[in-house]
DNA sequence: TGCATAGCTGCGCACCCGTGCAGGTATTCA
DNA sequence: TGAATACCTGCACGGGTGCGCAGCTATGCA
């Protein structure tokens, strides 16, 4: 097993077998920088909380997740859009009321973590 | 139940019942803000790259992770640090050669979901 | 039709963070 | 003892980002 790229094949290991395992064991890089990103959206506290609103009692108008949280309304449009460009939350629209909820399937099982 | 805080009392909302839902469903803004700092330091790709060669391949010395990422040594060294400083990881020193683990059980099980 | 409200956007500011480079410390071996 | 190596640290730079303010659009109700 030579995993290694040949752009760093000449450089010195500890143990050489165990950088192949290491290399195996990340795995595909786009998947990593996927799930770097997810864990970027999460990694915010007032997006955490957000998304811990919405996860545990389902969907809610901006106002009030605006005032569960204490931010004001421009920082939770904000921080909706960030969620829903990444395909994390979906907003439902009902008269002048939009109502989000998560929709990622592995936002919701890490947030059923914490 | 009157979770809202007095100082936004006074706000508009939509659904008031479950706004205090919502506050409930964060609950303690300290642990959120714990959560909050574990997944930033999952966020970089460079950082989870290296725990996922930890937590899987088991303990790792820095110039194994440097060539396994491809980063170099001081920003192998950098990340570690502050993982360490998290008590996410911890290193053990055999002679020259310092090998990392992941110590971390919250961290670790959000590891293995991805 | 006119007003109030729910939500969205642009701009600007400040702050944090990841990274490369250069240099320092500690341990091993000849 | 001296050289090589494994790892760590300080510093400066660039890029990304959260947030508040002001203003805009759209919907509903009188």
């Amino acid at each position: 097993m030579h995993l290694v790229p040949a752009d760093r094949a000449d450089r010195r290991t500890i143990d050489g077998h165990r950088v192949c395992d290491a290399i195996a064991a990340i795995g595909d890089a786009e998947r990593v920088r996927a799930w770097a990103g997810r864990f970027s959206l999460l990694a915010d506290a007032n997006r955490l909380a957000l998304l811990l609103a919405l996860h545990r009692t389902g969907p809610l108008a901006v106002s009030d997740l605006a005032v569960a949280t204490g931010m004001n309304d421009p920082a939770v449009s904000q921080a909706l859009r960030l969620l829903r460009a990444a395909g994390v939350v979906a907003g439902e629209k009902e008269g002048r009321v939009v109502r989000y909820r998560v929709v990622d399937a592995d936002v919701r099982a890490v947030l059923d973590h914490c």
